[in-house]
DNA sequence: GATGCGGTTATGTCTAGACATATTAAAACC
DNA sequence: GGTTTTAATATGTCTAGACATAACCGCATC
């Protein structure tokens, strides 16, 4: 272990065991390079990865003090449909269902993906069930236009992880009721609770895709892990 | 601007314009060096923090090169319910149902909350309208029991983030149906989908709390931005 | 009391080196 | 030819300073 790794450890481990509570002081960086005896740049790089992982609060001329912690935020993990189904030991497959150039659209007009789009709908399988609808647009004057037959055999999300870069994206995760035609495909009684995963992505201020995840309510869930500075 | 977040941010900008593509080797640190007319140190911390925030990869001896983004992980918002329904414009309110400690529960055998636990049920308000039903287990354990009348005015989550310092937490999110009970709290139609936020806190391995908040489907949608290494 | 001015102090940034370490490519050897 | 050794090289860590900057404190002034 690096002397920064210890300094950064030992700190961390008095604030996690509750030795330092929030809002207290943690011992000045004079007084660290006192203590381990080394330059203040190695001591200095040890308070700023605390400062980054947010377990403490740097402040000018007052010193270093442990951070409150926060329940605000948390690592929601958007795994590839086809490895988490793979991953759960079912085989994955996808049923493209329309894939066609649209100018007006509902969801058009709301997502912010300008005219004309690629609009694509199909079904995640995991096995024989039906395990997400998929509606998706693409715009196509930021996306290299695909061949014709590309959403045929691949899954539009994991192709367009591969070949468009991004730089931006936005989740709203929400509950709806299966209603008619959705419960249809999802084969699923129509009261049934879904959970929807919308997903705006976007490249330097250009938006690249929008795409809306229909999973029904009891074969999915979203896990979101989070430690404060892990 | 610092010299520093000038080599960081032009760096930046040529990989989210494009001009550098994931795979790409960016210049030698001795090249930038030469470039900037600085110090090594000083180019070193600039691609440090792009390898922290996941856009370059280094190697040694090979240099550092674009990362390939995976849209595999969102930062969750999960905002204080007092503080979402103040924004909102609206008047936050707390009714405590239920407060009492039990050893046996249905939550308490999945929840690893140990017995005995402080049982809490209530409902959180925005203006006259239920916002969402809370159930709740604190570990009486690790949690300094607080005065028998604390949660009759503050609602538990507001009180414990302030109170009880916490190292991990794991979120399920998913989608439910009402049912009868809840939705006759929720004042819902009884298969109205509900998204249903549950929450495990622990400290340094010992379980804090446990929570299931149940929101109505159409009156709450979780928000999750990303942008890497933004 | 309120306001503005320095002085003090801790962190923020930076320099110009040094040695360590991981990795690759070339060279030497079997 | 295939394997091992060796040298070169880019990053990783560190030192011992320097000056900049923000924030606080006390003091003098209005």
């Amino acid at each position: 272990m690096t002397l920064q790794e210890r300094i950064r450890s030992d700190i961390e481990e008095r604030i996690r065991s509750g030795a330092l509570r929030p809002g207290d002081r943690i011992p000045f960086e004079h007084e660290l390079v006192a203590q381990y005896g080394c330059a203040r740049a190695t001591v200095s790089k040890a308070l700023e990865r605390l400062a980054h992982a947010g377990l403490i609060e740097r402040r000018r001329k007052a010193g270093s003090f442990v951070a409150h912690p926060q329940v605000h935020a948390a690592v929601l993990a958007v795994p590839d449909l086809a490895q988490l189904i793979a991953a759960r030991g079912e085989r994955y497959g996808w049923a493209l269902d329309t894939c066609r150039v649209v100018n007006r659209d509902p969801d058009i007009e709301v997502s912010g993906i300008p005219a004309p789009a690629l609009l694509i709908e199909g079904v995640h399988f995991a096995g024989e069930q039906p395990f997400a609808i998929e509606r998706r647009l693409i715009a196509l004057d930021t996306v290299p236009v695909p061949r014709a037959d590309t959403f045929e055999a691949e899954a539009p999300g994991s192709w367009l992880l591969h070949h468009v870069p991004w730089t931006d994206a936005r989740h709203r995760i929400r509950a709806v009721s299966a209603g008619g035609p959705l419960a249809r495909k999802l084969k699923l009684d129509a009261h049934a609770a879904c959970l929807q995963v919308e997903r705006w992505t976007w490249r330097t201020g250009r938006a690249v895709t929008f795409v809306r995840q229909t999973f029904p309510g009891d074969r999915y869930d979203l896990v979101a892990e989070f430690t404060p500075g892990g």
